[in-house]
Order: structure tokens, then C-alpha cells, then sequence
DNA sequence: TATGAATGAGTATTCATTCAT
DNA sequence: GATGAATGAATACTCATTCAT
């Protein structure tokens, strides 16, 4: 992967992220990429492509993401990770997991099975601190979890700070 | 408001919820409603006029949705009928809802103040209740409501039933 | 079929004729129809658009000069009109007649049928001039005239003078 | 010529004479010839320099396939040459003349006086027969031949067969 | 010799919007 | 109120060509 190839990429990411696929030009991420737009059509076929290309990325660092989890075999220890991982990610990756997000609404993007192993694993970990309905409690985890990260990707860690530390109570880790 | 002019907005809705507003042309808005195209801008002055005025109208539905929950003087009636919302809203209304959500990552829709007398209700029933922290439940269970309500809009509701159960178990209701 | 329309549809033709399909923009078209370059769109759906409308044109023409031979009875007099056919086309049609036969070589627009009706009709003629093999005679004879309707377009009437006279003095007529 | 030189030589005469100059791109004849993009301009310069090329080698082929009949001395049996020679091209060679005949079109490709030294034999050979007019006669015999030949590549040989039987009778060959 | 990254101008087509009727 | 012709700017994408390696 060239540099100009990386550039475009990222410059797509952004604006993609935080404009939305269908209101963002070519042009302009070309303009973005300090690149010809003709070369956005080289390196990834059409506009559709670059956002696939980044969407593959997505899935290659959500697993990076979820690995630590599913190994870790302390139920409460593991709990503790999942709770925390909104918290841990890095600002510079926001746009990527924004646009992962927006697009869970088109149903071409919105695959459950990449969080089966995820939900999984919670299930194990909740049946492993004795709850009735470990897999419903899963889902209502994973529910809150979720709509704690898309709070901070909205409006900043800060704004979900108290709830991280509500829910840590709440479930004693 | 004529047929017509609601011909329109409904046509510009179920498109916008489903395809979004960027994926969506005014001349395929005017198809669908069955009308030409120079009228959408005639009663409606451009497109963004299009989205605000269905808007403005998700607004009102709103303030009709959560007016009965500000009535509840009942703590655990009124958040029964919170945890229930969700359900008991006709599908007809899903592209509305659809649309507010997908709407919530432009900053420019996304309006806190628009919740928040339904989020000081919240902090009142969970008070009455007698929650150590009745702020923090609040958001914690607004965002669960949330996000079952997510769910149902993408997968219908049957996805969503057993967490519904769960949920009033959790909260004994 | 608006002005514009009608301007649209002759600009392509001549256009057409003398570049060539593909070597000819619908920038261009517009320029030279007076009209803006989205108009050829809203009329004709897209480039193919314009040059079916102008083929099918084309084909009633076709059926218009024909049918005078079709009708007449007289074989000498028939083939009489046939070979002074290429030399009563107006100078205005020859864009016209470019087209077809460059379009010949595309299978998609080579259509024998079309010819059909006029092989017969010169087959006959062939049998009432006691022509030995007639539809052999009809084949060897279009291809001729053909060829020199040819000429016609390429190089002006005045080169295929000669050879038209030569032509009558041959078959008689 | 290296062999890459000629490998692209071949994939343009291919293209050019099925689909046409213009619709063929740069890219695609390099695809075809399986070479980089960049070769053909280090080679032939500029697009034009590929047809000019491959028209060049046309006129060389012309001149092969016409001089057995100039150095033909009986009338006769150079007729019947002629009559023969679409009939005598290999199908490896069609494409080499769809390309002359579309290109006949083009004004600057459209040289008479290639087929000069042609029609000067053509006439001598009538004369040599007795004919009344031999210049027309070898006119009107040049433009059957053509079109004889025109039938073959775009239908087959066998569409022609009868005609080209019927010819040498007519001519008594 | 040969590649493949890179470009800038151009292509067909779509879009939101205007306006005469 | 309603239509549909018309526009100009923009859009995704292609093209012939250049150039560093």
C-alpha cells in the first residue's frame, strides 16, 4: 500500500465518518488526500470500494479489539475489560468506529455474526458469575456497553465518565 | 395541509428513513408521491425544507408520546409504560423513528433539550424508588430503552420481546 | 416533440454521420443544439437514447422511399426508380444515410430485415424481365446501387455520374 | 519488432476493427496484449500511432495481394483473379479489412489513390475484352468486388458464395 | 525495455432548483 | 395549486498520456 493509497483511505474514513457516505464527493476526498481524484479509481474501482476497503480495516481491528476478551478466563477480570474498552480507545480511531455505527442502519453493513463470538463470550462470563439468564444478561450488557460507546463518540468521554463508573458498581468489578 | 403537500412529506419520509437523505433525489421523492417535481419546492422551498418539515412533525410526536409519562404520578406505573414504549408503537410510525435516530450523528439534529424533561421524569420515578443514584439510573435505563427501541426498528420487535421481559424482571414491574 | 427537441435530435445526427458515435460527446451535442447538456438527458434517457430515436427515424424514412418501388407494377419502371434512387435524396438527408451505413458494421444496427420487402419486390422484377436467376440477379443488383449511393455520400453525386448513366444503358431502362 | 511490440499491434487491430477506434481505450488494448499501459506510448507514441501503424501494414498487404493480378497479362484469367480474391483471404486476415472499409469513412483514410494502379489494370483488362466503356466497366466491377467482399466480413463467406458463382458466369471466368 | 503510479482534462449522467404556462 | 421543460453545477468515473524507477 502506497502512501497516497493510505491518504485516501484515511481522508475517506473521515469524512465518510463524520459526513456520511452519500454526502461526500469524491472530489472532495481527493481534494482531502492531496491526490488526483483518477487515482482514487485506480487504487479502489469505485467510491463503493473505498468504503469497503475501509470497512475491512474495521474488521481486522474489531477483532484486535474483542482477542484480549475472549482470552481473558477471569469471568470478573473479563467483565471488567469489556466495561472499560470504550474508555480505552484511542480518539485517533473514533471516525472508525462512527462509521461503523452509522452505517449498522444500511443492512448490507449491519452483520450480527461479527459479534457472535463477542456475545458468546459474555454469556460464558455471566453463566460464570452465576446469573439465571446469562444470555439475556448478555444482550442487556452488551446493549449498554454499545450505547456508552456511541455516547462518547458523540459527545466525549467526559459525558459518559459517570456512567462508566455506575456501571462497574453495578456489577462489582 | 393538502393531499398533496402530505403525499409529499410522507413519500420524502419512508425514502429518507430507508435510504437516507443524502441517497435520496427530489425527483424520486416526487415519483414516489405521485406528484411533479416543481411542486415539492413550491410547498416546501427546497429540499432540507423537506427533512425539517418532517421533522418538526417527529417532534410533536414526541411531546404526544412521553406527555402520558409525565402525567404518571405512580413511579413504577410510569415506568412501566417507559419500558413498554417502545412496543407499542405502530410500525407505520417506524421510518419516523428510523429517521431520528439515523439523524442523532449530524450534530445538527441531535438536540439534547429535547429529552430532557422526559430525563428529569426519569430522575423523579427513579428517586421515588428509592435509587442511591436516581441521575445515573436514569441515563443508565434511558439508554437501555433506547437501545431495545433501536433494535426493534432495525429487527422487529420479536427481537427485542425477550429483553422486554427481562427488562421489567430487572425492575419489577 | 418540443423545438429543442427536434434541435437536439439533428444536432446528434449530423454529429453522428460525420465523427462518429463514440467519438462524439453529448457536451458537444449540447453546444450545438443550443440547449444544455441535461436536457438530452431528460428527452432521451441517455447517448444511445439519442441515436435510437434518431435510427427509428430513420427506419420510417426508409419505408417511405420504398414504398413508391413496392407499388409499381411496371418491372422497367420499377428498376428504373430503384437505380435513380441514391440521386433523388436530398442533400439535406445524406447525414441521414451516413449514419446507417456506418452503423452497418455494428451487428446490433445491421439489419437485413429491414431490406427484406425490397429484395423481393426486385426479385420479381428480375422474373418479369425473364432474368434467368432473379434473386441472384436482385442480390448483385442492390449491392451495386448500394455501392453507389455509397459513393454519393462519400465523394458527391457528380463521381457517380458516369457509372449511373452506365448503369441504365446496362439493364435497359 | 519485438514480440510485445507485435502483441500490441494485434489486440489494437482486433479492437479497433470490432469495436470501433474510439470505443476502445488505451488500458484495454494493453490488458489484451498483456503489457503495461505505459509500452504502447514508448512504442507507438500516441493512440493515433497505433491505428497509423497497423494502416500502414494494411497498404503494404494491399500491395502483396494486388500485384499478382497487375502482373498478370491474360485479361481473363486476372478477372477471375479479382473475382477469387475475397474469396482468398484468410479469416485470420478480416479483421486487417473490416478496419480499411470502416476507416473509408474517415476522410483522411480514404485514399483513392491507393486502389489507382488497381482500377488502371481493371481497365486495361476490359479493354482487352472488348468492352464499350472500359473505364466505367471497371468502375462498376470494382464496386461489386467491394461489396462482395464487404458481405463477406460481416456475414461469412458462404452468404456470398452464389453471387460470387453468379459473377463469374456473368463475366464468363 | 518495461512497469505501474500518477495526473488533469474529459465523459456520460444526475441533481436541486427555477420558471413560464 | 400544479405541471413539466429547462438549466448549471456537480457527480462518479474514464481516458490518454507522463514519468520515476
Amino acid at each position: 500500500m502506497t502512501v497516497k493509497q493510505r491518504n485516501i483511505l484515511e481522508a475517506a474514513l473521515e469524512l465518510f465518518a463524520n459526513e456520511g457516505y452519500n454526502a461526500v464527493s469524491t472530489s472532495k476526498i481527493a481534494r482531502k488526500a492531496g491526490v488526483s481524484e483518477g487515482l482514487i479509481f485506480r487504487h479502489f474501482e469505485n467510491k463503493k470500494g473505498l468504503l469497503d476497503a475501509n470497512m475491512q480495516e474495521a474488521e481486522r481491528r474489531l477483532q484486535e479489539v474483542v482477542a484480549p476478551i475472549l482470552q481473558e478466563e477471569n469471568p470478573r477480570t473479563a467483565l471488567a475489560i469489556v466495561i472499560d474498552m470504550p474508555f480505552e480507545m484511542e480518539e485517533s480511531e473514533y471516525d472508525f468506529w462512527k462509521l461503523q455505527y452509522k452505517l449498522k442502519w444500511e443492512a448490507e453493513y449491519n452483520k450480527h455474526e461479527k459479534m457472535r463470538p463477542m456475545m458468546e463470550k459474555l454469556t460464558q462470563i455471566f453463566e460464570g458469575l452465576g446469573f439465571d439468564k446469562p444470555t439475556l444478561e448478555a444482550q442487556f450488557f452488551a446493549q449498554i456497553v454499545d450505547s456508552i460507546f456511541i455516547g462518547i463518540l458523540r459527545d466525549g468521554k467526559a459525558s459518559q465518565e459517570p456512567l462508566h463508573a455506575y456501571l462497574k458498581e453495578k456489577y462489582g468489578v
